[in-house]
DNA sequence: GCAAACTCTTGTCATAGGTCAAGAAAAACA
DNA sequence: TGTTTTTCTTGACCTATGACAAGAGTTTGC
């Protein structure tokens, strides 16, 4: 299923004409919902609350189904997106029809700030892997707030660093580790994101989304991914439920990483 | 051969205390020759002859030879490294003492600024492939210029977004080509880099270093680049000689992509 | 200009991981 | 609840790429 994003309609925009940045209180509730989402994103973290508000002004929300697809590869790109609820998943696609997932964003995350400040077209595409809200903020207002505000700038900075620095990992791993390893490295960080870290003992963790998707992700395919998680349980370092994997002892699946 | 850099001698630093920022002419001819040699580079681009030289507080010059490791995975990170002359290799080790090899910097690229951003120790090593010299610039004048200058930032801003976006189509080639496919797309990239970019016809293009480092970079072993290599020779695409490869016909080469 | 040290090729063999195809199991749906 | 659709497993087989080893070329250094 591949749907393509119907075009968005004018009144998603909010005006974009150029209000006077005075310290009167807006009194408008869509506006202060808009910027209560945007404080939630580490990229605004520390910004005054007028600031915030100024951004307002450059957001929509979108809300879209499952199997959406919200840009294509050559897409031009207006600004970048903040995942309130749902997946994206990240990807491009060869063309004998082959797909690689790059990137599985969940609530909370945001995408496409790269392409954003380049004035390229996106490389990759952006699709919903379930039903999910998200903010778009236009480039517009992020050019405007950046050059008022250099600690703003630091801020994007940060993030793009951080950003090239997960993606180097992502080449480590693709390239030095086999499989198996990349999978149990997967296990293990999705521990540490949502629980609390566990050093060792018991732990069962969902993942985020399909088998298919998620060996894409680490550049397997579905069936071999299948036959690493089977070859996990034979040896008694994981249990599989559906979705749900129970690690019976994290130390122990850690360990068998050397 | 594996050199470790000498610690650097309190020497090459230019002293780092703060000096007024007033418009009167420096006439040290130091500052003068490191200020050009800054100008070069495409971050500096744009930027007022005494800015750059506010700079060159923070610079200092290196002359490595072949083999010394600037740095090893692990090292902090001070500052971000501009080559002026030679080449240096970023790679990772994996613990049973793999190499890959992520990039071949060149003169006048620049390498680092990502890690600087962070304040986390390198990732990556990076190795002297031939004797160089390179510019050292210092994280604090770097922070110190951003504070300052919005219209620096979005040059940073730029660089990083840059080097994400090859990063991603590195990802790309890895996990979507083949060794073949690589190697190919590796040839037409040096062509456009160091040609004018043929549409068609007869090049003759050098290899930057050896095969055994370029096969790294390509994540191939050093065996199977050469038969690939000589797969191409037996298809009449290109003739080898040494470090040389001549392509008899740049279009038909890229069309063997297809 | 010779010896030592790299680098590159080539052969043989091993294997991780891909492909194709058919069921089985789950989810979604109606 | 049963039916359809999607996702996951499993089997048999294949192939691109890696590992090891030995030799042939090329540089480098004295």
């Amino acid at each position: 299923m591949i749907l393509r994003e119907p075009p968005p309609c004018a009144s998603m925009f909010a005006p974009e004409h150029h209000a006077p940045r005075s310290g009167e209180r807006p009194l408008d509730p869509e506006t202060e919902r808009l910027a209560a989402l945007l404080a939630q994103a580490p990229l605004f973290n520390g910004l005054a609350h007028d600031e915030i508000v100024h951004f307002t002004r450059g957001v929509r929300e979108q809300k879209v189904e499952k199997g959406v697809v919200l840009f294509h590869r050559g897409d031009p790109c207006h600004g970048f997106h903040l995942v309130l609820a749902g997946q994206i998943k990240l990807a491009f696609t060869s063309a004998d029809g082959h797909e690689k997932v790059i990137e599985i964003i969940r609530a909370g995350q945001t995408f496409g700030e790269a392409v954003m400040f380049m004035d390229k077209p996106y490389v990759v595409m952006a699709q919903a892997l379930t039903d999910s809200t998200l903010l778009h903020i236009s480039k517009h207002v992020m050019f405007d707030e950046m050059g008022r505000d250099p600690m703003f700038c630091r801020k994007i900075i940060a993030g793009l660093a951080q950003r090239l620095h997960h993606l180097i990992a992502d080449v480590e791993t693709y390239s030095l580790r086999s499989g198996r390893e990349r999978i149990i490295g997967y296990l293990l960080r999705e521990d540490e994101l949502d629980g609390e870290g566990h050093a060792s003992g018991a732990v069962s963790l969902r993942l985020p989304t399909s088998k298919g998707t998620i060996a894409s992700r680490l550049n397997l395919t579905q069936e071999h991914f299948s036959r690493i998680l089977h070859e996990l349980i034979d040896a008694g370092l994981i249990e599989v439920e559906g979705r749900t994997i129970h690690i019976p002892d994290i130390g122990r699946l850690r360990k068998s990483l050397n």
